[in-house]
DNA sequence: GCCCAGGTGGGTA
DNA sequence: TACCCACATGGG
């Protein structure tokens, strides 16, 4: 539909002119990159930080290490991040799968064609959709469009939902599907979106300023929060 | 003190 | 398929 397609990349005109490149993920290897992304489920970046120094400074933030560290230990190095039981059960599971996947040869197992890719990685235990399009995007430098909280909210504050559905599938094929298959410009959008996510929504710059003029009905009028 | 953050998996109707 | 809930810390 070229209306959804010139709507979309209006948003993305939009938002990088106002908020201009944010060099993500913030993460310096493929691996800290997936690390990070399960970290970070439902969880403000700052914790997540955190738990990836303990990381650091404990000399595990490699696949091998963090297969022979227990898992209590694990959890006592990434608690800042919460859900740290969980989370350290997850990261357990993704090191092990790496291991027996491609021995930690991240450039093996991302030589894989990206939608058998996607399979594997939704089958290991704490790796959802998001997850793993944002391991396929920002680790693999795959072009998969990452959809999170921020994105449904925006599009549907835009008035932008999918015409078939609310699942994560169908607000992805809306971006995929009307964009060109680009990794550098999924990277931008996606973290372009969640920079927006992150303004507060009163007071400016969101609804008195709002790059996307969704503050237009005023002063507590429903923002992209709302 | 209360709400929320770059979700996911398991259980139930 | 569609909800509902547990999982947990730290900042506003």
């Amino acid at each position: 539909m070229v209306l959804v397609r010139s709507a979309l990349v209006d948003v993305y005109e939009k938002l990088f002119a106002r908020y201009g490149p944010q060099h993500w993920w913030p993460g310096e290897t493929p691996f800290e990159v997936m690390i990070g992304a399960i970290l970070t489920q439902n969880t403000a970046w700052t914790n997540v930080d955190r738990a990836i120094r303990n990381l650091k400074a404990a000399s595990v933030l490699n696949a091998a290490a963090l297969r022979e560290l227990p898992q209590v230990e694990l959890a006592t190095l990434i608690r800042p991040s919460g859900y740290f039981n969980a989370k350290a059960r997850k990261l357990k599971e993704l090191v092990r799968w790496l291991g027996e996947r491609c021995a930690d040869d991240l450039d093996v197992l991302f030589a894989t064609e990206t939608s058998p890719l996607r399979k594997e990685l939704l089958n290991v235990h704490g790796i959802g959709e998001e997850t793993a399009d944002s391991i396929l995007l920002y680790a693999g430098g795959k072009p998969v469009f990452v959809i999170d909280a921020y994105t449904r909210r925006i599009l549907e504050r835009l008035g932008l939902q999918p015409p078939h559905g609310n699942r994560y599938a169908d607000f992805q094929g809306l971006f995929m599907e009307d964009l060109p298959p680009d990794a550098r410009l999924f990277n931008e959008y996606h973290a372009l979106i969640v920079r927006l996510g992150k303004e507060s929504c009163r007071p400016a710059p969101c609804c008195a300023d709002c790059p996307l003029d969704l503050g237009r009905g005023g002063e507590g009028y429903p923002c992209h929060r709302g």
